[in-house]
DNA sequence: TGAATTCAGTAACATATGTTACAATATGCA
DNA sequence: TGCATATTGTAACATATGTTACTGAATTCA
């Protein structure tokens, strides 16, 4: 493994606090992988057994809720130095909730359970590491579920374009990916997303400029997050 | 701690492969707290911060998210021996994305996060089946928000009576609660669900007789779920 | 037992979102 | 550069679910 992979896999929440060289250590006493897949290939499909937790060291990944009339949620990306499904690999099922596919060219790496319970149980850190990744991520869902059963199509704009805007610290946002992709992430149809942009235009409280997406009047977008009518 | 409480704490799926005498060592060496409450009772709200771990010694808690106009989806129900939220007691931010109601007068113990940190880390069936707990409760989140985006009401019926059929081992099944809690519970309006059920009533492929439902077309239910019209 | 309260079914209606199909751009590639 | 493809907006329409309000049945409790 080399040094610049060691220091994508330090990025990884699940090791902050450890140095490299205690990194590659680990690495180095434990069996792991490094695969390849192109962009679009399916890592894994929703029912695989998930047996090797997975970091990735280049590229970015979907977590998909797929159904069988082909639509589909997409649940979250992740991108460098994230962990796949921390939580599955230790579930009584390990069976993958999720698809799991490539959204660029990806390099990962693959570090079978069992390192990863003895690295658990030997390094206090990594432990602590772990349990607040799988509780981050069930804070993660638990608002997900809160966006989907309690917010309008316009709400979930509202609130995504003011993340952004704070985020990116600008009012004009540049929106990271394609109006389709924005309505798979909200698990809305697309051109019932297109409304809701239209409204949102024709009340002057956005404006568009291909991925641009201005906010012309932020009190409103708040107020509407905040259910005003 | 009587030896009785001990014995519920035994059945918490987080002490499974400890026995008593173990759980009465741990419970000893560490601080923890009995708190009863009465039905009804708000035991912690959503945002608030969560700080002791929290195991139900009797009686059973809800789980839900409300919304600001006092609509409510309830996301689990948690009975005696049941660890509460133990995801959140690690999260990066240890605030509770639930509320967390006494659906009857309850009794729970209360263990410091300090000390649940130390169990982890001298105890490696502890520590597993901590792990084990917050993965199964990503899995229950994720197919919860498969179940919400996915599936119809009539879906969402069907599928949960064939499940707590194979439970309960019979067609005539005893629904555990009241048709508002299912409303809550699926998160859809009460009258909604109501349709459904009369829908299925009218198809003869349900038949009520108050909080017994009769499964007279299983097959007809399992074609529902799997999406045949 | 009877009154009060909660629960469940129903109907008419409102509304948000999905569906389909098409046209207009934008984008990428040969 | 120009063609092919993907992306986006739009409109008309379909549909599922929510809302409100009412009734009758069931349950609780005094």
């Amino acid at each position: 493994m080399t040094n610049k992979d060691i220091s994508i896999v330090s990025e990884c929440s699940l090791f902050s606090g450890l140095n490299d060289s205690e990194i590659k250590d680990i690495l180095d006493s434990n069996r792991y992988n490094v695969k390849n897949y192109h962009k679009d290939a399916i890592l894994r499909f929703q029912g695989d057994e998930y047996t090797d937790l997975m970091i990735i060291l280049d590229g970015e990944i979907n977590a998909e809720i797929h159904n069988p009339d082909g639509k589909k949620i997409t649940i979250e990306t992740l991108k460098k130095s994230d962990a796949v499904a921390t939580g599955i690999l230790f579930a009584s099922d390990n069976t993958l909730p999720v698809t799991v596919v490539a959204k660029t060219d990806i390099r990962v790496l693959l570090i079978p359970k069992k390192s990863i319970i003895s690295l658990c149980q030997k390094n206090e850190k990594f432990l602590l590491n772990y349990l607040k990744d799988e509780g981050n991520k069930i804070i993660f869902l638990a608002e997900k579920i809160r966006l989907f059963k309690f917010n309008s199509i316009n709400q979930k704009i509202a609130c995504h374009l003011l993340s952004l805007s704070k985020k990116q610290g600008t009012e004009s946002i540049k929106l990271p990916y394609s109006r389709e992709q924005l309505a798979n992430l909200f698990g809305v149809a697309r051109p019932s997303l297109s409304r809701g942009f239209s409204e949102f235009y024709d009340l002057g409280i956005l404006k568009s400029e291909g991925k641009i997406i201005h906010i012309l009047d932020i009190n409103r977008i708040k107020e509407i997050i905040s259910g005003v009518e």
